[in-house]
DNA sequence: GAGTGGTCTAGACCACTTT
DNA sequence: AAGTGGTCTAGACCACTCC
């Protein structure tokens, strides 16, 4: 069976969502519903539906119905922001300084993003996290995917919320890329740490619902009092 | 429906693994077999095995059967040694010295590992990646599950392959917490570095296939070439 | 009470692996 | 050819939410 018919369901949600006609926070058909306007058994559409939660795509809930997962700034804090108290208590980053910036892709920019992009889009951020000012934070998107994104400024502490809400794009999965480097002078400076103090970089490149590599992102973390908490299964 | 058919059927597989009456890589009945053993239909037998295989727990192989999930060297190393090349490419860890010690548990690992020991055996190893002398680890068990093991020396370089093997432990979840400190003059002496090098510090508490706490890790990696490797989702 | 997802059944057929 | 998991169907009943 070269195409079984829960991918074909799975494929015209994801459509639905892609085009809009689905929005986030939104609810699908039923069950019953979307088998009846797809042509396979109640089974078979529940299969796929049970398959799209999985993939964090959707959510369910007795009773209620099936509605597209919303990226909100909890959900996003929850799942892409993985710096914790020692003991794993979440803590809530604030921004000191934001600078948004119009420029050029470089050649690793435009090799990972998608669309090899020319022209990008660089949002720059200092946070505080529990009033210590923790972290510098440098997202890049494409400017073609996400225009108009540098008019936006102020922009909101989660940015994958303004991704969704503004552009469509749902932000689903990252991949991260972990080092130990010292604190250069300009570094130290802003994280108010002596110089060559070692600091968590963290290299992020995340991926929407249709797979497309959409930001990349580079954050430098202070971890004197906080732990980069991640689950391995 | 306070417990579900399909869950009696997860426990008793869970218990069969457990009691070692279904060993690491051995085949389970089919689900036409199981959901008569259990007494339930086999779609619902069904439904357990992919449950059980979604958490790691079983591998099914169309055609072949359901088998329980053996930790390889191979599998454990991909899915539980995180340090990747900066390409993303896995690197063979190397071990370059060994020291296993069996001695009194401190507060907190009698807090952390499952069944609060008073001893505990630690296993302290400096391993080399790609020739380069790149990580400092130790590991800390409870002496009553692993009892012996320290007579085992040398132990293989992937351990959840002899808890597995020799204790009936299968390693599937670990929890990480994640900082950079700098070098003291120990540990830049066994890894080559300077005095104060920024280095990852990684402490996992890793838990077996019902869910205790077995082990308790400390590893210091380099990350001059090397990075660790995580995705999100 | 109507509508939703959650569980469970019984059976059919397909695709793959092994003998 | 026999045995396995993979897909698909049709229907039943339960638990929950909302009106």
């Amino acid at each position: 069976m070269a195409h079984p018919l829960y991918q074909t369901v799975i494929d015209t949600v994801v459509a639905r969502i892609a085009s809009g006609e689905l929005l986030p926070g939104g609810m699908l058909p039923s069950e019953t519903q979307l088998a009846a306007e797809i042509g396979v058994s109640q089974g078979t559409a529940r299969k796929a539906l049970m398959m799209l939660e999985h993939h964090g795509i959707v959510r369910r809930e007795q009773g209620r119905g099936t509605f597209v997962t919303a990226r909100t700034p909890e959900s996003s804090l929850f799942n892409f922001f993985r710096l914790r108290e020692r003991d794993g208590a979440i803590v809530r980053p604030e921004l000191i300084s934001e600078h948004v910036t119009r420029r050029a892709a470089n050649e690793v920019e435009s090799r990972d993003l998608h669309g090899g992009p020319d022209m990008v889009i660089e949002i720059s951020r200092v946070r505080s996290l529990n009033g210590v000012p923790s972290a510098i934070e440098s997202a890049v998107v494409p400017a073609d995917l996400f225009s108009g994104i540098e008019r936006r400024a102020p922009l909101p502490s989660a940015l994958y919320v303004v991704y969704q809400q503004a552009y469509g794009c749902i932000v689903l999965r990252a991949e991260e890329s972990i080092v130990a480097v010292p604190a250069s002078r300009e570094e130290a400076n802003e994280l108010d740490v002596a110089e060559a103090t070692p600091l968590l970089k963290v290299e992020r490149l995340a991926y929407d619902v249709l797979g497309r590599a959409i930001e990349r992102r580079r954050s430098l973390y202070r971890t004197d009092t906080l732990a980069y908490m991640v689950t391995l299964d």
